[in-house]
RNA sequence: GGCCCGUUGGUCAAGCGGUUAAGACACCGCCCUUUCACGGCGGUAACGAGAGUUCGAUUCUCUCACGGGUCACCA
């Protein structure tokens, strides 16, 4: 076969030859060590939780070894393309902290290596391919869907183990080149295969950074390079794309670890060096008894948008996700309490080599230590950020009264030992409702063992006597006589020994305030809550 | 079905031939305490199964089971 003329046949000549190519791609000038990751999404809809971590686990690569960070966008499936998918990404990415030092912007984009978006990119990948057929590594195909179809079915038949467009089965592979002309000149559709010369029989060793030592197959199935709109596939772009950018590091799914094979091969047809792999385990989720992998489709609570309106802040999410990347960043952020995430020195060792179940209950957990580290302003800030956007009723309540929701979310927040009430800032706005007139809903339930008769008195003395001036001592003093005027010790200690000899306890009246007051039995200490809610409401809430 | 990867308590996980098999979350109990939360102390709970190598296997090898992934003109 003349493959000269076959790529004259296949390809534009004006296409440019690989050493323009690799004139525009100088080679990155690294430091020792320097890293250089991208994160390489289809725009077919939203961002989930996984996107993320892999995301967090490129970007921590990249930017903890001094190196580059970069957005490329494989839209090479149009038929699976979203309206504002890139969007998405980079808002969806921006929002959660993780920013692009190169690559695709909303509109264009950014550094020396672009373009960024894949089907900008045709020409390059045709130049490569047209090397590949001079070179008789190449070759078109003509199948039809339904002839592929056929083909699977007789390699059922036949019991094959491996199906595919493989060796003998890979028919167009002995087209001749007039039979190619021909069908060529009839303008049928040809999509353009790799001439594999490789052996399921021959194993290999490879060396991921995160799975380790892998034994492989090597590839024998002649993958299809450019589709028949000329648009390449995910593999020989990757290939062509991660050179040519100059990717140091292959972060990716380790669904990707089957076609790794293809991949290597396609670097050695090239004659390209390739970069280095980490195959992560993706995040799973609990399906019934079953973990499975976190999907787009199943999963829509997961994606990126759902953390955001349920107002999980962004720093908690991403020390969470850092508890999943790596094992042994727990231990160093609880002695490490006032560093960022950002100093963590992440190692892809120790990274766990099969996926992890995504846990709402520990990221709960996290965020409740993470929020109480903020000072009552910080905390302010988020919460009208996010209500601005979510709550625009609370948002109007919050800002209009600034100063007495800073006072609110101060309580039990100074001390040593910080309150962890608040996972997410929709939490807020039930956690404080009850200082608010327009948002309050009490629900009376009172201690059973105190007669109406008696709650009522003492409701409505305790009107009387509350002083908002009282120190915290006096104050409780008062509470203390109240209670033992009723018959309800203010000795807790004697009350445990003989709880039968008294009415009740100061304990039980205190509760009885405070549900009067705040409409339920669980709040931060009532001294202070008193305080801040102010004379006014206080007498208000205890007249009945 | 073929191939690849994995399997330590409910969850996340240390461990890398000899350990009372860490720690965190969750759960339970006690203490602190005017409620709750925090904090302190304690507790329940794990090496998928079977062979082999070895003086000794959670750790190494094999088989099986289970789970996951992959076998597209999707990425």
């Amino acid at each position: 076969m003349d493959t000269k003329s076959l790529a004259t046949l296949l390809f534009d000549p004006e296409l440019p030859t690989l050493e323009a190519i690799f004139e525009t791609y100088p080679k990155r000038e690294l430091k020792e060590g320097e890293k250089v990751t991208r994160m390489a999404p289809s725009p077919t809809g939203f961002m989930h939780l996984g996107n993320l971590y892999a995301a967090l686990t490129s970007e921590r690569l990249a930017h903890l070894s001094g190196g580059t960070f970069y957005l490329r966008i494989e839209d090479t499936d149009q038929k699976r393309e979203v309206e504002g998918g890139v969007q998405a990404i980079i808002d969806g990415l921006s929002h959660f902290g993780l920013n692009f030092d190169e690559g695709a912007l909303v509109e264009g984009e950014t550094g020396a290596y672009g373009p960024y978006r894949q089907r900008q990119r045709a020409r390059i990948y045709q130049a490569f391919a047209r090397e590949l057929v001079e070179k008789g590594m190449a070759y078109p195909c003509f199948c039809s869907e339904e002839e592929l179809a056929d083909l699977r079915a007789s390699q059922e038949e036949a019991k094959e183990d491996n199906l595919g467009y493989r060796g003998k089965w890979a028919k167009c592979r002995a087209l001749t080149l007039e039979e190619i002309k021909e069908k060529l000149d009839k303008n049928l559709p040809w999509v353009l295969r790799f001439k594999s010369e490789g052996s399921i029989e021959n194993k290999f060793k490879f060396t991921d950074l995160v799975k380790g030592d892998l034994e492989l197959s090597e590839n024998d199935m002649d993958v299809v390079l450019l589709k028949s709109d000329g648009i390449p596939t995910y593999h020989f772009a990757h290939v062509v794309d991660d050179y040519l950018m100059g990717t140091t590091h292959v972060v990716r799914g380790d669904e990707w670890i089957a076609t790794l094979p293809i991949h290597l091969q396609l670097y050695r047809a090239v004659g390209l060096k390739a970069p280095k792999y980490m195959h992560i385990a993706p995040l799973m989720k609990m399906d019934g008894n079953t973990k499975r992998k976190l999907s787009k489709r199943k999963d829509p609570e997961l994606a990126l948008a759902f953390y955001k309106q349920e107002g999980y802040v962004v720093n908690c999410v991403m020390v969470y996700l850092m508890t999943l990347l790596n094992s042994n960043f727990e231990e160093w952020y609880a002695k490490n309490p006032d560093k960022s995430y950002r100093d963590f020195p992440f190692s892809p060792k120790k990274m766990s080599v099969s996926g992890a179940l995504f846990d709402l209950v520990k990221l709960d957990d996290v965020s409740k230590n993470e929020l109480a580290k903020l000072t009552n302003t910080q905390l302010y800030e988020l919460l009208e950020e996010y209500t601005k956007e979510y709550d625009k009723e609370f948002y109007h309540i919050i800002t209009t009264k600034k100063d007495k929701v800073l006072e609110i979310l101060n309580i039990g927040r100074t001390g040593p030992k910080p309150r962890k009430d608040i996972a997410k800032l929709s939490e807020i706005k039930d956690y404080i409702s009850y200082f608010f007139p327009e948002l309050y809903q009490p629900e009376y339930q009172f201690p059973e063992n105190i007669s109406e008769e008696d709650r009522k008195a003492l409701i409505l003395e305790y009107k009387e006597i509350y002083d908002e001036a009282d120190s915290q001592d006096e104050w409780f003093q008062k509470i203390k006589d109240l209670s033992e005027k009723h018959g309800f010790t203010s000795n807790m200690k004697e009350y445990k020994k003989n709880p039968d000899a008294y009415k009740g306890n100061v304990a039980q009246v205190s509760t009885v305030l405070r549900v009067q007051i705040c409409g339920r039995q669980n709040t931060p200490d009532t001294y202070e809550v008193f305080k801040v809610m102010g004379n006014e409401l206080i007498k208000e809430r205890l007249s009945m």
